[in-house]
DNA sequence: TGAGCTCGGAGCTCGCGTTT
DNA sequence: AAACGCGAGCTCCGAGCTCA
């Protein structure tokens, strides 16, 4: 299927150019959106080139809640510490509807009433949507889509849950988004540069932040944050940010690492 | 006019440092 | 060594808007 482009998004409602429009930031991980897609690529092998959406989205749902809780109990069992659990984001608790709900809008995907994409999966152009003639909304993946679906991914495939994602996957991440999703490319060229001028602590780069699109943007210091605490995240795992404290105080400071350093040059 | 939806923020939990 | 406090990261609630 086509990748929708910048306008059919919900992005596009903003005032900023594609360059500009980041990735919302309460997508903060990238493994809920790559396991989704993977169970998508599968359902697709016996429908063809789309398949309902609300079906898609149920069993989605579903199966990602049942591997999030799995990935949570080997967690739990090793005493693992918060930053360093893959399973941030995926479904699970106590309260299943709304979590697969909140799973399913955020990093999932769905139409809009007024006919614009929303969720990681449409905004990263890993699928598109339309309605077929009995108005019967259908999803399907994109060429990029269905690529990055089929790539090893440790936990899905090798039982690896210590790992989200695997180099080849980063390195595809990387690319695909250098090439079709600039937004979120230069959301983290300018996160990486940031950091290598010396701005390494929360509050500095909200500041910064602020100060750079803060007014473009319209948005309060409360939105900053959490575009701030989403792109941090995932370059975390993408592998091309560090946190750590040093010696006094609790606060987080952030380092580009080595792969970082390639990245931006 | 009220049901459903969207956006953005409120607030929870965890873990570590500090205080008593 | 227990209690406290706070930063960080994450979850999901709900005010206000839209649309039937």
């Amino acid at each position: 299927m086509s990748m929708p482009c910048f306008d059919e998004l919900v992005a596009s409602l903003s005032p900023n150019g594609e360059n500009e429009t980041w990735l919302w930031g309460q997508i903060n991980k990238i493994l809920p959106v790559k396991v989704g897609l993977r169970i998508l690529y599968l359902l697709l092998i016996d429908s063809g080139e789309s398949i309902e959406l609300e079906q898609f989205r149920g069993r989605a749902a579903d199966v990602v809640f049942a591997f999030g809780e799995m990935i949570r109990e080997y967690e739990d069992k090793k005493g693992k510490k918060r930053d360093e659990r893959i399973s941030a984001g995926l479904p699970g608790g106590d309260e299943p509807f709304k979590s697969k709900s909140r799973y399913k809008n955020h990093f999932l995907a769905y139409m809009r009433k007024d006919g614009k994409l929303d969720g990681a999966m449409s905004l990263l152009k890993l699928v598109n949507m339309h309605k077929d003639t009995k108005a019967r909304l259908l999803i399907g993946m994109t060429e990029a889509g269905s690529d990055f679906a089929r790539l090893e991914n440790p936990p899905i495939d090798l039982s690896d849950l210590d790992h989200s994602l695997s180099q080849k996957e980063v390195e595809f991440y990387l690319k695909h988004i250098q090439k079709s999703v600039p937004g979120e490319f230069q959301a983290i060229r300018w996160l990486l540069k940031t950091i290598s001028s010396g701005v390494t602590a929360r509050e500095e780069i909200n500041k910064k932040l602020m100060g750079e699109m803060g007014s473009a943007w319209g948005a309060s210091h409360a939105v900053i944050d959490t575009q701030r605490a989403g792109l941090t995240s995932r370059a975390s795992e993408l592998g091309l940010i560090r946190a750590f404290k040093n010696g006094v105080g609790l606060s987080v400071r952030y380092e580009v690492t080595t792969e970082g350093k390639a990245f931006l040059s």
